[in-house]
DNA sequence: CTGAAAGCGCTTACAG
DNA sequence: CTGAAAGCGCTTACAG
């Protein structure tokens, strides 16, 4: 059995109270007894039981993450960000991974409620009503990182999905490319689906090229959905010369796809993600991409989840939002009236 | 505040007890004063506190993770299915991504420890003395997975590393390649280092073929490492036809080394990767592999983990080996004499 | 079948 | 500066 308080303070000879003390670094203790307790402390191996300190403390110095997919080459970078900023913070995590599982993220929110976790990360905003109400009942903090729900009420960190996407397009048609695809997000999502569809689509307006729609798809962000719409974009009897996906994840399925028609990137057709996520590197010819701030965009986050679970009263919590960055590597390319 | 079974108790009219028994799904309980408690359940919204729970029962159904890097394909793969297989079966996550940093491993041991964690999961072998005690002074169930530490006490679900990579190496051999390089891994890893590399130098030994030092690099299983060593193995007046690499990131790293020199995989040098992670589908030419069987290997642990925890005394608990396969894509080739 | 009471391992007024 | 005691929110013998 491992030892507890009690055997602590019976093995210095003191109470129970005065070992509590110097286990939380209180002043008021005579030198000798703290070193007192120290010594025992050692002597026995003991280590502070954090079940029972929560529960006296109603304070568990857990955050509950609920994210898409961690195999995302996204989702994995700005959560390995978001543990580092916890762990520095003497916090730790409990993340749920959903993968569309709507029964899962249920499940999960009530095992936060019931962890009685400090506070929440979601990182997906396909709240169904039912998910929405139960975040809202828990009264736990939380906050969304990455996305922004259709709800003004609920506090984001993200960048502005529309600008980046009007940015991105922007880019391509000043390469001098006219016809430029798409592939998209789920419309569902406003912000990763609608708002960058829109920054797309008011881009082109904006420079009097017209939207074709046979040039744009929209898919579930991962790889092989990427190249399953590129091969349709393909299709086209005069195909885009340049194609815009909204996830670096998507952008390298498209490239993998125009790879296996024979064609080249960026020659035949140039290709731009988004996120900036290792992939980027880590693929030949290398992505230009819409970078997302990810390091800044888990640190942020988290503390801004620890603000208000501190709850600064003179504090209201707005949405932050953070730079995006246009990092053009070796996919795109000018189009030169060819072919 | 949120309800507790008192406030539970006194709207249903009936002793706490009462309530614990219908929360603990016990027989006994007349079937009115069930409907009641579970009305009054229902109308406060109550939701039983796991930390109070969790103390009185000295079970706090939460498994420690100690994962190297979880942006890495494979260990984020892995992690998924481990996390799924735990939450099925009503357990919960604590990863610690430790990056190599020691302190932040013994730091969560420490808080594995105070959390009283039911289980640890560790997947990296790099154990230094001071974690290795505190780990089996710790009292607290755990295994390895996917890597196998050089004490035989400890147990591990891991495939014959060894066997697997002397059969990556035959097939090179069979394909018709005589100078074969070698990217390992770190010699201090005894199941990704040190059985990797000699599983490799055996296969060449046994078919009659020199170990050229100069072909065998060791780097630390990233992209970035990959394409490094490649680089001093390309610069040999003689390169090799074909490189086995022990992670499929390192292999890819390899692959766009090649492809920055202007040359071609398979065509002028076949790459053998390591894992079969997804990246191995996301790359192009897509990259031949030793796969390990991720999805079975985080279902196993996770299942021997809870076996472990249930402490089943008339089993005794020793490595489960699981099967290794061969995956072959588009980066090998068979060496035709040239160039 | 039901409930009063002790106990899980801590922290913290309160009194000295 | 130090300690006895109550309390955090549950479960579970024990008695009825």
């Amino acid at each position: 059995m491992a030892p507890k308080i009690k055997d602590v303070a019976k093995h210095a000879g003191v109470s129970v109270t005065t070992v509590s003390r110097v286990l939380n670094g209180e002043k008021y203790v005579k030198d000798d007894l703290k070193e007192r307790v120290k010594r025992a402390i050692d002597e026995l191996g003991y280590s502070p039981s954090h079940i029972a300190r929560s529960l006296v403390l109603k304070k568990t110095n857990l955050i509950g993450v609920i994210v898409p997919d961690i195999t995302s080459s996204f989702y994995s970078t700005i959560l390995s960000t978001i543990e580092r900023t916890a762990s520095r913070n003497d916090y730790n995590l409990m993340v749920c991974n959903i993968l569309e599982e709507t029964d899962k993220e249920l499940k999960y929110l009530q095992v936060f409620k019931q962890m009685r976790v400090d506070g929440i990360i979601i990182m997906h905003e396909k709240l169904n009503e039912e998910i929405r109400e139960l975040i809202q009942s828990l009264d736990i903090p939380f906050l969304f990182s990455s996305v922004k729900p259709a709800d003004q009420e609920f506090v984001s960190v993200i960048i502005d999905d529309y600008a980046a996407s009007y940015d991105v397009t922007r880019h391509l048609i000043s390469l001098g490319h006219t016809r430029i695809g798409f592939i998209g997000g789920d419309m569902r999502d406003v912000t990763s689906g609608q708002n960058r569809y829109l920054g797309y689509r008011d881009a082109l307006t904006d420079c009097g090229l017209a939207i074709v729609s046979d040039y744009i798809r929209f898919g579930d962000y991962k790889t092989q959905s990427g190249h399953a719409l590129m091969k349709e974009i393909l299709a086209n009897e005069t195909p885009p010369t340049a194609v815009f996906a909204v996830s670096d994840d998507m952008a390298v399925g498209a490239m993998n796809c125009i790879h296996d028609h024979g064609l080249k990137v960026p020659d035949d057709v140039s290709i731009i993600g988004f996120d900036g996520s290792q992939l980027t590197e880590q693929v030949r010819p290398r992505l230009s991409s819409m970078e997302q701030p990810i390091l800044e965009m888990g640190e942020v986050t988290v503390e801004t989840l620890l603000a208000m679970i501190k709850g600064d009263p003179n504090r209201t919590f707005t949405d932050v939002i953070l730079q995006h960055n246009l990092v053009d590597r070796d996919s795109c390319k000018a189009y030169n009236g060819q072919p």
